[in-house]
DNA sequence: AATATTTTACGAAGATTTTCGTAGAAAGGC
DNA sequence: GCCTTTCTACGAAAATCTTCGTAAAATATT
């Protein structure tokens, strides 16, 4: 499956966030943030679902739209490509970058700390 | 400073890596991967120095160019790009992503705790 | 000096992404 | 039923990114 372009995963976001939506309840919500036609985002979105990043249902009149790509997959592969293309696969040099620049809370550092531990144990 | 795109970046890999280069030697670096012809790697050069990505200086009748930008620094613009784009501005479910599914070494897993521990210490 | 090689500059084609106008179909209100 | 609103489909313009052909300038070779 191919990376979704930036203006995909604004409207991948979305329809993680709220789950299924009409066009008009994504584009009033990305518009909350920015300016952007009703149709732009109509148009995207028939163009995501010819690449099956969405599937759509009709309801009425309306189309319901909703991802057929997970959050945390699609994240997976956007990291991945960084990975490789920016830090030459050393995901220890991209981690300690992220911590590094990022004003994580104490909680959040402990969680990550956490999650070593597991991954030690496995490694056992 | 704007985002490199993914050619760009690719060019600028070369001359972090070797220092400052001539296009043919960024052009033959490239061509180890994949084929790029040489006039396409001259004409993304060109464009990045009118970009201020790279400056070039003359000597006897090539150029000689050089990255005006750092790696860690073009890293960090990338990587807080994805990180608000993709993981609604939460480094630490980025981290865990990345180690999650790389196979870190051991020392490098040693590395990151390292690295927490001396964020540990600044935050105290 | 004539010829060949290397490099640059320029422009434009091709590909992809983003944007939106227009027309027509579908539904709802009067 | 007729008018208004909402939605879809289509196409194409605009913007950005990638690629390379061609020509001219600079240098090297013979």
């Amino acid at each position: 499956m191919k990376k979704p372009t930036d203006s995909e995963l604004e409207i991948l976001q979305v329809l993680w966030d709220d789950g299924e939506s009409t066009v008009r309840a994504v584009n009033e919500k990305l518009s909350e943030s920015r300016h952007v036609g009703y149709t732009t985002t109509l148009k995207l979105m028939q163009i995501m679902t010819e690449k099956g990043l969405l599937a759509r249902r009709k309801e009425g009149k309306t189309h319901i739209y909703s991802p057929t790509v997970s959050k945390s997959s699609t994240q997976q592969q956007l990291l991945s490509k960084l990975l490789h293309s920016a830090f030459d696969g050393s995901a220890s040099s991209l981690v300690i970058q992220a911590l590094g620049n990022s004003k994580s809370s104490k909680k959040e550092l402990d969680e990550i700390r956490e999650f070593l531990n597991e991954l030690d144990k496995k490694k056992r």
